[in-house]
DNA sequence: TGCAAAATAGCACGATCGTTCTATTTTAGG
DNA sequence: CCTAAAATAGAACGATCGTGCTATTTTGCA
């Protein structure tokens, strides 16, 4: 019973560095099976429908997203700590090539925002959460006094969002460790411009 | 002659509205053909391979969006009326659904940009392009009086372009139209941040 | 340690992929 | 209008796709 969720694991792992590189959509159930050392039909008896193998990558990428970077941040007080504590770790997470060939969540959205079904709606539910605790650490940040109290920060989740996306682009097409700069330059200045006081 | 060339263009069209819906690297010949009334073997001849296809449905893309949308703003006056007009015009061209299924060109950058060959150049030199060109809009506006005479040029681009992407990413999966808005009110703050005076 | 159960392999299937070849239709120029 | 050339269709190829089925191996427990 423990060994057939170890395998699932392993295979996760395997898939996520894969999609990272061919997309989630570019997944293969012969590839993903010879990169983990098994049949195809082996591989296949874990998930059932190439959906389901689909759906828990992304599921696998979201935890591990939530485990290796939201979660350390929340354990810092709230304000601009936790917040930058974040918004750092993102970068840092990316900056150091989790996967190796990008997001898969990031990439994944754009596969899959025209194609209807399981996938497509994990991948909504994260990206609504992920802004809802970007907003909801920004306004933490307003009610500490560290923020204006005025500030919008539907607005900043919005465009810290945007930050990190330019910053992706930057290193996965450009090639350039520029994109980390600016986008830290760019949260500097973002939380500079709404300071209180 | 000059029927190879309306006929090839005709493709293009189909194949940019396939591509924005599954992606440039989910194109497919026949369903391509299917869906421009020609036979699989008859699209083909007119490309000689799949990935010159790609190239050219790529190429396609950054064609229209010059000739669709930067075209126009470089024909208004230097200065904050011609980057205004470049940066709205960007927005309102996905607002209005320029592809049914979202930028093929964004969503091409996240396919390539672990794809060695001629798909991921062409798409690294237009982005550069796209690049530098707001850059230089932002230049100007400088050079106008408009902007602050010492305004970070490069960090404006890579916040423009992410509030684009973030706009983007809003409207086609979170099918959320705020982040239009959202976009132009970042504009207008970034510019005011940045005012001259 | 032996045995039921769980996990994996092997094989086959229809479908579709990109590509090549040859035949047929359509086009444009004399 | 006729005809050489251009454009398209049709059929076939090996490969790979996702997915069933049945055997075989491996596991954990009595």
């Amino acid at each position: 019973m423990t060994k057939k969720a170890a395998t699932r694991e392993a295979i996760l792992q395997q898939a996520l560095a894969l999609a990272s590189q061919v997309g989630v959509s570019g997944l293969t159930i012969g590839s993903l099976a010879a990169a983990s050392g098994l049949s195809k039909s082996g591989l296949f008896a874990h998930f059932g429908s190439k959906e389901a193998l689909q759906l828990a990558v992304v599921l696998a990428a979201q935890q591990q997203f939530v485990a290796e970077t939201v979660q350390p941040a929340l354990a810092l007080p709230r304000g601009m700590a936790r917040l930058t504590a974040l918004f750092d770790g993102w970068l840092v997470r990316m900056e150091q090539g989790r996967y190796p060939g990008g997001c898969p969540l990031l990439a994944a959205a754009y596969e899959f925002d025209d194609q209807p079904g399981a996938v497509r709606e994990a991948l909504v539910a994260g990206q609504r959460w992920q802004r809802d605790t970007l907003q909801r650490l920004l306004q933490q940040a307003c009610d500490a006094g560290e923020l204006a109290a005025d500030c919008d920060v539907a607005l900043l989740a919005f465009m810290l969002f945007g930050l990190v996306q330019s910053a992706h682009h930057d290193q996965q097409l450009l090639d350039s460790a520029d994109g980390m700069a600016l986008a830290r330059r760019g949260f500097v200045r973002l939380m500079a411009m709404h300071q209180a006081g």
